[in-house]
DNA sequence: CCTAATCTTATTACCAAGTAACAATGAATA
DNA sequence: TATTCATTGTTACTTGGTAATAAGATTAGG
């Protein structure tokens, strides 16, 4: 029987994979020490488990933090336009991407979807400087990877300056998020 | 005078230094590419301004990344970790750098806020799985580029696995957010 | 106009951490 | 015992560099 080699063999990989999980900045002689066998062999185990090399792996979890910073810095709205009038009501579509997600559950982190329904509320909003005074928001479904997020948002309120949007997010026909946004349109001489 | 030549040296090392700002990955030799020089000349001007290499920037930042979170999966949280003490409270510090804010006004994006407190209060829960269910925040002064935000987060209360963090944002004694949220811890085969 | 100082480019030898392909060795089992 | 798979070693090649040195280009200053 083949099996007690692939045990062997298995067992060995499995405690390469727990290894990198804790730290992914191993070299392959670094893993050989460890585990007791020889460099080849522990390519061999990466190309068996398709593991990338160091240089990929310290890459991959570089750009996945980079990209979260980056994704919620770029533009001034997250999201895609789909109408947009000014002053009244707007929608935007966000699709969700691997690096928007736990990585465990593949849910959408509750921060994007906020930043989309708040990106548009005050993108409604036809002034120099508007800044979001308070929200209150519900999330009523969880969102998963590759979901299609379609935000609309609605001017319903205004006193002076200071105007109220609301905000339903949907997927498919299943509501995702609930908001409600107070936002404040400042002169830029204001501050 | 010497003048000219440092300046256009200099003027391309600046080039340099924010073509890497924005986009750390790029090579020696995409940067000669970039700049009109050839390769020696970039590796030079690194050398002038002691930027390291390709490799050791990019496991740089992801060592920033990795190191702090660890346990709580990757990038999960907005923020620097001060203080965490999980189930009971946690204190986070963001600094608001250049996209982050509106470009006009340099005031912070409201959802860069919303993301570091809602983060800081869904590490703050010990389970598997943590979902935001619900959040009500109020922005009380508006934050500026190269402002140190501190969040403080406690949790005030349970009802199964249910909780309630509050959470106040400062930057240096003024308040610039408070906010209340509810997340559900949720087991994995809950989904 | 020519030279010295500074920039820029080229060249060479070296390194780490790999890939890819292949050969050689070992060990266990049917 | 023959075979089968695991393991190890070896070699040639790749990327993205360091470090050191030499040689060419530019230009300001005398």
């Amino acid at each position: 029987m083949v099996l007690k080699r692939n045990r062997y063999k298995r067992e060995r990989q499995q405690v390469m994979v727990s290894q990198l999980q804790e730290n992914p900045f191993l070299t392959d002689e670094e893993l050989a020490e460890l585990l007791f066998v020889s460099v080849p062999t522990v390519r061999l185990d990466r190309l068996d488990l398709g593991i990338p090399e160091l240089r990929v792996r310290t890459k991959d979890v570089a750009e996945q933090f980079y990209g979260q910073i980056r994704s919620l810095g770029a533009g001034e709205l997250i999201g895609d336009i789909l109408e947009l009038d000014v002053g009244k009501r707007g929608i935007t579509v966000l699709e969700v991407k691997k690096d928007m997600v736990f990585s465990k559950t593949k849910i959408l982190r509750g921060h994007y979807l906020f930043a989309q329904a708040n990106s548009l509320a005050v993108a409604l909003i036809n002034a120099d400087v508007v800044l979001t005074g308070s929200a209150s928001v519900r999330y009523l479904t969880p969102v998963f990877l590759k979901d299609k997020v379609v935000a609309y948002a609605e001017i319903v309120g205004q006193k002076g300056k200071s105007f109220v949007i609301k905000v339903n997010s949907k997927v498919g026909s299943a509501e995702v998020l609930r908001g409600r946004f107070t936002v404040v349109a400042k002169e830029m001489n204001d501050l």
